[in-house]
DNA sequence: GGTGTTTATTTTGATATCTAAATATCAGAC
DNA sequence: GTCTGATATTTAGATATCAAAATAAACACC
């Protein structure tokens, strides 16, 4: 897209903002297709992960991590519970909250999937030089 | 997150990648807003400002344009077309190909709309110096 | 301690999107 | 010319997702 006739910054940050959006397209379409060999969604796979590394958190706090809306988070857990990946806990201080915990066989697959994930995401990111991943990952934290 | 245990280039390349999805997802969540006052989807912007920079396209190449599959192309066509903002045509030589058009209003609007664009886009990545762009575009580019 | 406000989740109603199968057309080999 | 395989779009069936309203619990404050 050449996008003349446009001020300079302004076709500059199109130019990032395109590239964005297709470096995050190809990088996420090779990222995530390994998770259907445990039939798992990107989402589903996000909350067990949370929950893996940050123990037990309650569903606006797994929305934040996974970047996705409340009501949605009710249909992801939904989906976890059925599979008996996740129970939902509702004893706490503070009766509002659900807390999501790993049962154990939630446990076991994302103890499996995830070191799997980690090295997918490590070699589709491989094109990168440590130096790339670095000023990559600075630049992008400033977006916040 | 912190990932501990895992190798150097493994830690290295989640963190790169956790860091993309966050910026796209606060990119994206404040550059698309705008598009609601005239009842745009992002896809429709897509298709619109696709032909509106590059002429009349196939759908298949609109789909490769906005990064959406064959299926959802019929689908946000058809639906521009029922909003009259642009027209199938068939009469191609191969009469396989839909070639989508602009019609008047359609190019009126997307004449509206695709400056505003530019605009937020630009003051939402402000923030970035412009080296910052530069040396970001660089970067992302690589994931081809 | 009742009343209004905030917070967490769920429900409702709707859209966007995908994959796989169906359909239609084209292009090449024979 | 006809068959075979490739390509473009559409249809069918399904899921993921969202915004807004509903519900329920906690908090604040007079």
């Amino acid at each position: 897209m050449k996008y003349n006739r446009l001020p300079d910054n302004q076709r500059h940050a199109l130019n990032v903002y395109v590239k964005l959006m297709r470096a995050t397209n190809s990088a996420t379409s090779r990222m995530h297709n390994h998770l259907k060999e445990d039939n798992l969604t990107v989402s589903q796979f996000g909350v067990l992960e949370a929950i893996y590394h940050l123990g037990p958190l309650s569903q606006s706090e797994l929305g934040e991590k996974i970047l996705k809306s409340n009501a949605n988070l009710t249909t992801v857990v939904d989906s976890l519970e059925k599979k008996n990946l996740v129970v939902r806990n509702r004893a706490g201080e503070d009766r509002r909250k659900v807390t999501v915990h790993l049962t154990e066989s939630g446990k076991e697959l994302i103890a499996k999937v995830f070191p799997r994930h980690a090295q997918v995401v490590a070699k589709e990111l491989e094109f990168l030089s440590e130096d790339d991943k670095e000023s990559l990952g600075k630049l992008l934290k400033k977006f916040r």
